[in-house]
This record gives structure tokens, C-alpha cells and sequence, in this order.
DNA sequence: TTTTTAATACGATTTTTGTCGTACTTTTTT
DNA sequence: AAAAAAGTACGACAAAAATCGTATTAAAAA
């Protein structure tokens, strides 16, 4: 599986949460946070279309893109990646920092609790 | 803090393992893993220096080359990064991610329990 | 002492990523 | 119907990252 580069992350999860877009409207979101010009986004959604990243319904003028990777797949990669070369490796380093960075509420903690029991028991 | 490119973040784990190293030893271990030149690691190295990332101690021919970031520092900024680009900030999810990928023994288990307990007495 | 080996420095090149201008086309507005 | 707006395509450029060759120097071996 192909690492997404930095830019094609981030549009790469609006695209995980709007399930589909256009240009436009990723460029919209993106736009707040950065300034970027319109056809640089969309220069990289169609090297994210050329590359296999992402599909494109040329129906309408006005192409909607689609993910084609599974978020959780990307992420599984990604951290994967994250964990061999920065943490040598320890799931368990990764997540203690993980936690320790943003501390989760009260309901989260109790999921992850059970995550931890159901994993124990296999 | 700057964030280091995949090629330094590889060596700089290295130097956490290790302490401290040569360009020699570095590529040493590199090369196991990965087909690539002797001046390549150098290069790279001597770029870190350049940037801060390390220190060098030129006392004898062979540089010894020490880490300048903290280990748990490094970590904890590459997680907050992808933890927002590719979790959505969600560090619930991400944990999940990450104990779901590498099984942790029994007894991290545990001690990610007492973490979880103790964040949740604060 | 001469030769070989092991080291650094440094610049050149290649590859990857990101950015944008311009041309052209289709809609929409006036 | 004409003008303006909103799209895509595409190539060129810039910046960052990675790779490597060559020159030079110091140390070790012969």
C-alpha cells in the first residue's frame, strides 16, 4: 500500500469524512486552515486519481471524488510505519504517549478498558 | 520542533538506541535493512548537525555523532501530527489502532491499565 | 617510508512533493 | 447572444529530500 504524502493526507480524511467531494469543496475546508490556491488542490487530487488513491465520477462537469482506501487500512499502515521506525517497535510506548498527549474522557477510557479485556482473552 | 524527514528519523532512532555512534556504525545498521551508500548516511547526517538535530563531537578523526531531541519529545510531536491529519484528533481511535496491530504481552497490558487508571484520577 | 584504508567535505544530480500560471471548455448570468 | 464565472488539463517551476561521485586528508598497515 502506497504512503500518502503529507497533502494528499489531508485531503484524504476530509474525503474520509465527507465520503465525497469535489474540488471546490475540499479546497473550501482546506483553504481555512492554509492558504493554498485552488488549482494546487486540485493538481494533487488528480495525482491522488492517477496514482489509484482515489475514484472520479466524470459524470458532471463538476467531478465528485471518492476515498478507495479504507481509512482504517491507512491508518494501520501509517501507524505501523510510526511504530517500527520512532518507537522501536512497543505498542505499548505509542500508546501510553498517545494518551499521555490528549487525555481521552470518561466514556473513551472505559472503551479502551474493554478493548484491552477482549484482547486479552484471545 | 522541527520535524525530521523519514531518513533522519530512522537514523535518530539509531542514535536513541545506540546513544551515541559513528557515520560507520550508523550505516552499518542501516544497511541491513536497506541498499544504500556510505556518503548517503553521511550526507544526511552532516545535515542533521547542520540543522541542530545532533550533536558532533569532532575530538578524533571519526565523529561521534549524539542525539539532541528527547526521545519521548520526537515521539510525542509525530503523534500529535498524525493523531490530527489522519485520526481526526481522536486518540481513542488511534489507540485502538495501535493495540488492535501489535499485540502487547500481559503484562503491558497491565501497565497500560494502571496508566488508564491513574489518568483518570487526575 | 610508501601504500592502502578510512574518514570528512562538498558539490552535482535525481527524485519527490508542492505550487501555480495559462489555455481551453462548459455553464451560468446578464 | 455576449460576458462572466467556474470548471479541468497540463506543463513549468520551485523547494525539499535523498543519493552519490570525487577530492582531500589523516591514520594505519606494509
Amino acid at each position: 500500500m502506497n504512503k500518502p504524502t503529507e497533502a494528499e493526507l489531508e485531503i484524504l480524511s476530509l474525503l474520509w469524512e465527507m465520503k465525497e467531494a469535489s474540488v471546490r469543496q475540499i479546497h473550501e475546508r482546506i483553504s481555512q486552515s492554509k492558504e493554498t490556491g485552488y488549482t494546487t488542490t486540485l493538481k494533487i487530487m488528480q495525482i491522488m486519481h492517477a496514482k489509484g488513491m482515489v475514484a472520479r465520477d466524470e459524470q458532471s462537469r463538476t467531478h465528485i471524488y471518492r476515498p478507495l482506501t479504507k481509512q482504517g487500512d491507512t491508518q494501520k499502515s501509517l501507524l505501523k510505519n510510526l511504530m517500527t521506525t520512532a518507537f522501536g517497535g512497543s505498542a505499548k510506548s505509542l500508546v501510553m504517549q498517545a494518551l499521555g498527549q490528549e487525555k481521552p474522557s470518561k466514556e473513551e477510557i472505559d472503551e479502551i478498558r474493554a478493548f484491552l479485556d477482549q484482547l486479552e482473552n484471545k
